[in-house]
DNA sequence: TACCACGGTTCGGTGAATGAACTAACATGG
DNA sequence: CCATGTTAGTTCATTCACCGAACCGTGGTA
């Protein structure tokens, strides 16, 4: 909890909103189901967070209606979280957090540009696509690797995928 | 810090990003300097946060660049704490952070209404004003109360002035 | 039957957040 | 000249969250 519980007088939506999102990691998993990651030791072994914590998140989000828990096999029972479309609304926030990481914190250029699969235009900042003329959702966009993207770290099975360009949301292959 | 020292590895935008402005407290002090809030005490008052948090979180962000420290009278000595460029380069992080939250977790509709001066338009979630075409520097916008705005908790001089039109990043009078 | 993968939980140690008390510099009122 | 108040902190003991390592349970696979 990034408030404590006792946190009624705010009156704040921003508060509101870092409540769920706030703490520790738990922005960065939520970037990761965007990027297609949805099974715990995929989130485990790209972010390098302790399971405990993970797990602790993972409900945390899932309680808040961010993620979706759901069986995908059942021999042995294994389930995956997948954002559901209020986890979907915090597109915006997350890829305009991270232009403005990349724009004042970072050496060498952006590290993943955004670009609309129907056109191939680059979004900008708030996903706007100049092209099309309007904002586009999360739905109808691919990554691709940027100048700024090292090669020479995080070589787990997570992080070599999510060097090819692919298309948000769509569940990662790691096998 | 959010994620520990030994980061290097992340290679995300984001995750720097989170560096900066993803601890307890920091975000909402970087929304309290939108609104104008500039002195420590005001600070304290309306985030009722703990002096030494409080002291821990404005050294951080002025380290970061992200805030500035002016002093602005001499006896006694007293500073002020202001958004550099790079701070009010979070103005969209922080607006659609807060719209998300408004949207999902409020229950009376928006606390906080974002209007261009120059004509008065209602912005969106990311600062766009429908009637000019463009998107709105933080330099150009007032907040007004919404129809969500609760006025029984909250007392403090701060949020008090916080409850009137506001035109954002002017300093607050509190006395 | 032994071993392995996956998805956790448990546990002891460490560091950060918390609230209360204290400090320091200066102003103001009597 | 002294007492009191204001502002902006610091210090300190307690509580809490994070951390990494070890362990557990279910169900394949050799």
């Amino acid at each position: 909890m990034a408030l404590g519980k006792n946190y009624d007088g705010q009156d704040c939506s921003l508060a509101s909103a870092l409540e769920v999102i706030g703490e520790r990691w738990t922005l960065l998993v939520v970037r990761d189901a965007m990027y297609g990651v949805r099974r715990f030791g995929d989130f485990q072994a790209h972010l390098d967070i302790p399971k405990a914590v993970l797990s602790q998140r993972l409900s945390a989000l899932v309680a808040a209606g961010v993620l979706e828990r759901r069986r995908y096999q059942d021999a042995p029972p294994r389930d995956e979280y997948v954002l559901t479309p209020v986890g979907r609304g915090l597109w915006i926030p997350v890829l305009s957090l991270g232009a403005w990481g990349e724009r004042h914190l970072a050496a060498n250029g952006p590290r993943r540009l955004y670009h609309h699969v129907s056109c191939g235009t680059r979004l900008d900042d708030v996903s706007f696509c100049a092209a099309c003329g309007r904002g586009v959702p999360i739905e109808e966009i691919e990554v691709r690797p940027g100048p700024g993207l090292r090669d020479d770290t995080r070589q787990d099975q997570v992080s070599l995928a999510l060097r090819k360009p692919h298309r948000l949301l769509t569940p990662l292959l790691t096998k």
